[in-house]
DNA sequence: CGTTGATCCTGGGCGC
DNA sequence: TGCGCCCAGGATCAAC
């Protein structure tokens, strides 16, 4: 989502919205529908956690992209792509924009022509509307909770450890539970814990002081790396320009089942952790300590 | 309260 | 080519 942010905010800070549109009632969840957008100028774009926060003169536009979310600008000076295909590995990133289909939900039309739009095949993601007065955006994110937030100085080692004490879940578990450290999914989940040389599977109650601070340091490891790399495309990520991530090329475990650990050269291995698929090295991650 | 599992969706890939 | 099954970057809610 950092990725997603970055690509949208120069482009949409300034933009005034002429009209919004949502063909998937799902998607939306707003009080007042969209409608009331229209005419507002975009004043910034913030991220917390996994959720886009869109400020405009009036309101928070919050964007959560769930699986297979997209939230992408079309510019009509530019040409549509033909096609949802995987650009070739050698092929030169051009312009990638893909006009709106059966799976675009949300259009908000700009007033130069442009158009940012969301795009969700499984519809798992949600558009929040807020009002910017009174408390909605504070109750938004008390409501859900969300932990240490990397990057910023409320990501310190004694609240981490504090956070870690007193549960008896698995690792891997709790890094998938936003309320530990925001923003941490599946992929960075996984590639954290490979670096930690931490088993995923093992209980919170059995790591030692020297795991849990490796841990801490090396969630920000991935998620930077993963950032530097403008994201992880498997199927479904793109930009706010349409382009895949690099990320892929350089994971460790994620996706790499029976391939050879980087590191060792063990295969892989895949299991089943909180109904997540995990994957890690047997060897650089040992479950007894 | 902490933990676990079901559930919401659509589409791709695989075995038969 | 088609069918059934399993899998997928996530969060929420019910049940224990």
């Amino acid at each position: 989502m950092e990725t997603v942010r970055r690509s949208l905010e120069s482009r949409l800070v300034g933009a005034r919205i002429s009209n919004c549109c949502v063909t998937e009632k799902k998607i939306l969840r707003s009080t007042r529908g969209v409608d009331i957008l229209e005419g507002q100028t975009v004043l910034s774009l913030d991220r917390r956690g996994k959720y886009l926060i869109v400020e405009t003169d009036r309101h928070h536009v919050i964007v959560h992209l769930g699986m297979t979310g997209q939230l992408t600008i079309r510019d009509p000076n530019r040409p549509d792509s033909q096609s949802f295909d995987r650009h070739p590995v050698t092929g030169l990133e051009t312009a990638v924009q893909h006009p709106p289909d059966r799976h675009t939900h949300f259009h908000v039309c700009l007033s130069d022509g442009r158009s940012l739009l969301f795009r969700d095949t499984r519809k798992f993601g949600r558009v929040f509307v807020l009002e910017k007065d009174g408390h909605s955006l504070l109750d938004f994110f008390a409501a859900r909770k969300l932990g240490l937030e990397p990057f910023s100085p409320s990501y310190q080692l004694p609240a981490f450890l504090a956070l870690l004490r007193k549960r008896t879940l698995r690792i891997k578990s709790l890094l998938l539970n936003q309320s530990f450290v925001a923003g941490v999914g599946n992929i960075y989940a996984d590639e954290a814990l490979f670096e930690a040389g931490i088993h995923p599977a093992r209980r919170t109650t059995t790591l030692r002081r020297s795991e849990k601070i490796l841990l801490f340091e090396k969630v920000l490891v991935v998620l930077e790396r993963g950032i530097r790399n403008k994201g992880t495309t498997f199927r479904d990520f793109i930009d706010g320009d349409g382009r895949e991530g690099d990320n892929r090329d350089e994971l460790f475990v994620y996706g790499r089942a029976g391939e050879p650990c980087l590191r060792c050269g063990t295969a892989i291995r895949k299991i089943v952790v909180s109904q997540r698929g995990t994957h890690f090295c047997p060897t650089c991650q040992p479950r007894k300590r």
